[in-house]
DNA sequence: TCGTATTGCGCAATCGATTGCATTTTAGAA
DNA sequence: TTCTAAAATGCAATCGATTGCGCAATACGA
């Protein structure tokens, strides 16, 4: 019931000294005696002192507090980047404010409104699927505060960004596939307009062709890349008269899709089609057999978009150069592409 | 560049008229004339003015925001309930700041503080295992703002909940499992302290004994009921003279560690042991066998927990009654406790 | 035409913390 | 003991939006 909230000025009358002290005092002023911070301290501790973190936003203009936007937090690649921009924000005091856009435009559009009238002191965000127009992140740099983009990030947009190299891990992906000794290799794709997509694309492409095998469109189905549309592009490449003896998916609730489907129709895998997919989703290791994926080391994104934002926010108006942080992904063989040989 | 941030002021300006006449045309005042609404509608657009919440928070002592707390998002279960309260909050012109402590206690009481020093107008939270101590979540009633916590609730702390029937859900799966034809019967579970688990191996319990089946102490294991915990309580089942022939674990995925120590061991899901787990994750549909399992109706219990939160920061220092609310379960029932008759 | 309502808007304080610029106090130097 | 520099603290404005109260202008009824 007792809900009277301590200010700085209750300290002050306590003290019979003025609120500028008792705030100097609190923030470790080198012009406030050691006496007086002590005493400060101990009243406010008295009071069950809690500072108003709204109050000194207005007052500063800062609000510590970083803004995240992911299309959805369910998925252990956004939940891993949120906590490695978490590891490093608490940190430096600054809390994070995530917000889910499930992949709608309207609800993002809407979202970075909210925060920047929430005041963030900046935001860090991946797109959804659906955005083609990037009109309110332009919001966020007009307000002169940091953006910083990971994983789908728009080269237009003159922000900095992380982001992992697609190319190389479809290209390793898809190596790695033929090494196993496929040799008709099918991809699950999304749109061509979003870049991850085209850069994964563009590295199954090249391995294809690197080791003298031909890129065939036929091959290459593009969908939503959610279960079921694995499973329908699955179903389409089962149709066809020569089929695939592997499957590169872009993502990685395709390639369980897929997999689905070829047990159903009582094709070995790997041995008859080998799977490969991306992101290392927690279930990927829970099928039978365990699917190969591409590791985007997901808290280190989280790690570097953090990092440059501390940077940014803190260089300020100086020059800025937007940055590109491009991490290297891993591929994780496991059972869905290992034949024995 | 242009970081010129409008205010009420700069209209106020424009138009030769008070910020005060500004701030009530904004918010459609009865008192302020038509021509003055729509003038300083258009010069608010021209400005490109964006209201800055924080500066009202002040002045209004509520800041929009409702603090979210959960051990992690990367779950379906928690990060359904978000979804489910957003689409409540959101529809009322709050928005959510999500914080996760990952099952931290330290972290949670940190988080706590700093959704508290944010100023939020309510924290909706599920308290983390480790947690034992709830002064931290006193301080949010202190703070005379709505606390309402889901699915770990507490009933020491005086305050609204929305639960799951999880006796009923631990029922209704061991009953299942009992109709399937098992006579002995595992459970996983965790740590007694914490209701849930409490509930569920109640529930396990009783549908035993209403079955006329035994309860017996050396078939409840008791573990984080993370995955290995789930493999190794497996391993252990397995060393007993008498094997179980089901399995009922309180979590997800346990139930998944427990599924691979069988297929490890060539015993057959569900003809040998039939499996059932708690929680509808993703993954769950993805193993093989399918996982059936306890759905929590989470976007629900969501939806439920917002509204509870919307009532009581209107009612305010109305009588405060807490109110418990209590979701049934439901039993979703797949291949891994499916047995043919 | 006068008096009372009603309408439309301005004044100024407020929310709590912060900070540049005094002002006062203390300490040390001369 | 007096003066000055340094140390410690106070004053007052500020951040931007909100709102109770008051005042002026217009409307309306008698």
């Amino acid at each position: 019931m007792k809900k009277e909230k301590a200010t700085i000025h209750d300290i002050a009358r306590k003290l019979n000294i003025t609120a500028s002290t008792v705030s100097r005092a609190l923030k470790d002023h080198p012009r406030i005696s050691a006496e007086t911070k002590k005493a400060v301290q101990k009243t406010a501790q008295k009071l069950n002192y809690q500072p108003n973190h709204i109050a000194a936003a207005l007052r500063n203009g800062k609000s510590k507090i970083i803004g995240i936007i992911v299309p959805t937090a369910d998925r252990s690649f956004f939940s891993s980047v949120v906590r490695g921009i978490e590891e490093i924000a608490n940190g430096s005091q600054y809390n994070v404010m995530i917000c889910q856009t499930y992949d709608n435009y309207e609800k993002e559009v809407a979202t970075v409104e909210a925060l920047l009238n929430a005041r963030v002191d900046g935001v860090i965000a991946s797109h959804g699927k659906e955005t083609q127009n990037f009109d309110h992140f332009l919001k966020v740099k007009e307000r002169g505060i940091p953006l910083i983009l990971f994983d789908r990030s728009n080269d237009e947009l003159e922000v900095s960004s992380v982001v992992i190299d697609d190319f190389l891990g479809a290209y390793k992906a898809t190596e790695h596939l033929i090494q196993q000794g496929c040799r008709r290799i099918a991809h699950f794709t999304n749109t061509r307009k979003i870049s991850i997509f085209k850069e994964r694309l563009r590295g199954y492409r090249e391995a294809l062709l690197d080791n003298g095998l031909p890129y065939d469109e036929s091959l290459v189905i593009e969908s939503n890349l959610q279960l079921e549309d694995g499973r329908n592009s699955a179903e389409q490449l089962l149709k066809l008269r020569e089929r695939p003896d592997g499957i590169f998916s872009a993502s990685a609730l395709g390639i369980v899709g897929a997999l689905q489907v070829l047990k159903e129709n009582n094709i070995a895998v790997p041995d008859q089609v080998a799977l490969v997919g991306f992101s290392n989703e927690t279930y990927t290791s829970f099928t039978d057999p365990s699917l190969s994926t591409v590791e985007q080391h997901s808290m280190r994104i989280g790690n570097a978009a953090a990092e440059i934002f501390l940077e940014e926010v803190n260089a300020d108006q100086k020059k800025f150069i937007p940055q590109k942080i491009v991490l290297k992904p891993e591929l994780i063989i496991r059972q869905s592409s290992l034949r024995k040989k």
